[in-house]
DNA sequence: TTGAAAGCGTTACCAG
DNA sequence: CTGGTAACGCTTTCAA
């Protein structure tokens, strides 16, 4: 079962190798015409003995010659991460429409591995990256903008890289709708838990909560706890307990992990919601539907993210400026901010 | 920025490109020794000048050369499907640790765009295959298979393809264990409801429900109502409230999609499990422990799911047998299946 | 233990 | 419009 190549077309056709690789890079224009200098009788002809002998394009050979290999990387931190998961699949179909192919590969949260991803995927002459970079991803970012080749900050802003497209959540303006909301509905006592994970989503969420806080003359209660991935299950049990002693009335969890865990933790407790402690969560999932009482959360638009970061980037592997884009989250009402 | 070839290595090393090409392919040895044909100075000095100028393997150029890629491709049918979101993670750990790359890509349930992207991996030259095949999907398959490329069977069975390695669930004893719950805990009314997909992993669910049913003479209860993906949201309301009417006293939902839309479905009715219908739901998710009664589940073990598919594609791109591997489900148990 | 040289299948350049 | 041919960077004989 030889591979059959473009020289097996060119000569069961009786053309060249130069029109076959025409005719094979050939668009379609509007009206399905090829767009290429070959007379379409030939190329018509071309296309049928390719289709015969079952030709099918090496990419590598395709990629070693031209130095493109139209293929993206995208690098979230965990691609089972459900945030990334559903992002991820806008990606690729985007990219499809414009014949790119897409490599995953999750850092996992730690620079060294993101460092080594990065390494793999240039070394398969990707034409560009889509990372949301983890904390202290500077340094494998930069190493990756060395080479010249084009990257997309997704989800997580760096500060100080030159020449970086971002596409990004407006992730104060998230924090400001779901304290807000509490506060509206006369919840005064809000806190916040949050990660230690020196990422800009969250601190830019927390950014939105103090103004939120400050706006309406209740910084005074403004208090954000912080917790690990490790530790977060016993954290959240504790932070809770103190904060439901302390009179805390409203809670506003900036990711859907926090929300999920908070959730299973006062189901634990037997604390209601909003009776005890209204909760605004983040990021879609069943989990705001089935709990007795629906949680109000924040919505990023993912289709949104993964299509502008797609464009973003073509754009850039076409040599234009990198751009950078904030969306704008909203806001899903449930239950568990009614009206006290 | 040139990019750093082989042959400036050589230059710089004073070699010549076969003795940098070696050192570059050695695999250290158990006492971290360089294993090749290569003295070891002249390998270390030829590592130094890699290191310091940044020498990156160009894997177009080796492919093309080796006909290898040291790259698998996974192609489940949606990428951000939980179930596949948790697996294509310890697939990518397990990969990397032997040393491969792994390109996702979904199929979306369609055959066609299996087909399409089967093409794209191939002309990327990939050295496997990781397929969780969809419906009609045996064409596609044997056309990847007629280019000799060794293909692994996740999850889903296709009979007829040869050498395939295959790695499933044990889904009859999945179907069983499930009924066989619920029968136990004085559920004798027990029904299912699945989708009219024909994959094997549903209708072999289904071949375990009926067994268990059968087993313990309560087949002539047994009733399967089948939906689709598209109809899913309405076909069930109207299944669990004919079910509830008729008497029907237990649910097993073969699906993560179906257990969480039954849930949402029997909490809008104001149905209590498992005072109005015991269920036992699939694969693991918050919403089994966040609904007002935790809920019982059949739980897929993803890790070796994982592990065990990426093994025997590399076993089969050595050259070895193809294998198949059966993984057992196991139970967990909650509020919504206790004694009657 | 080392090196020279022949391709792998494409694309890109240049000439007709 | 069409065709010849030189790369692309690497692996892999084969010979020294």
């Amino acid at each position: 079962m030889k591979r059959i190549t473009i020289r097996d077309v060119a000569r069961e056709a009786g053309v060249s190798v130069t029109l076959v690789s025409f005719v094979m890079n050939a668009k379609r224009d509007k009206d399905g015409r090829l767009d290429c200098p070959v007379n379409p009788e030939t190329a018509k002809r071309v296309l049928a003995v390719a289709q015969r002998l079952g030709y099918r394009r090496n990419f590598a050979a395709a990629s070693l010659r031209s130095g493109r290999s139209n293929t993206i990387a995208v690098i979230p931190n965990d691609i089972s991460n459900k945030f990334f998961a559903g992002i991820s699949r806008c990606i690729e179909e985007e990219a499809n429409k414009s014949g790119y192919t897409v490599f995953f590969a999750s850092s996992e949260e730690s620079a060294d591995r993101l460092t080594s991803v990065i390494d793999a995927v240039l070394a398969h002459n990707v034409d560009g990256l889509i990372v949301a970079p983890c904390t202290n991803g500077e340094s494998a970012l930069t190493r990756a903008l060395e080479t010249k080749v084009p990257v997309v900050l997704l989800d997580r802003d760096i500060e100080g890289l030159d020449s970086v497209g971002k596409v990004l959540l407006d992730d104060v303006a998230a924090g400001q709708m779901a304290t807000q909301l509490l506060i509206d509905n006369g919840y005064r006592n809000v806190e916040m838990i949050s990660y230690t994970l020196g990422i800009s989503s969250l601190s830019e969420r927390e950014n939105g909560y103090r103004k939120a806080m400050m706006d309406n003359e209740v910084y005074d209660k403004a208090r954000v706890h912080y917790t690990t991935y490790a530790t977060a299950a016993s954290d959240i049990e504790n932070i809770i307990k103190d904060a439901v002693e302390r009179g805390v009335d409203g809670l506003f969890l900036p990711t859907y992990s926090l929300s999920a865990q908070v959730l299973t933790v006062m189901k634990k407790l037997g604390l209601k919601t909003p009776g005890d402690l209204a909760i605004v969560g983040f990021d879609e999932s069943d989990i705001y539907s089935l709990y007795e009482t629906t949680v109000s959360h924040i919505v990023q638009p993912l289709k949104e993210l993964g299509e502008k970061s797609v464009e973003v980037l073509i754009d850039m592997i076409q040599g234009k400026e990198a751009q950078t884009i904030v969306l704008k989250p909203t806001l899903k009402l449930g239950g568990s901010t009614e009206k006290k």
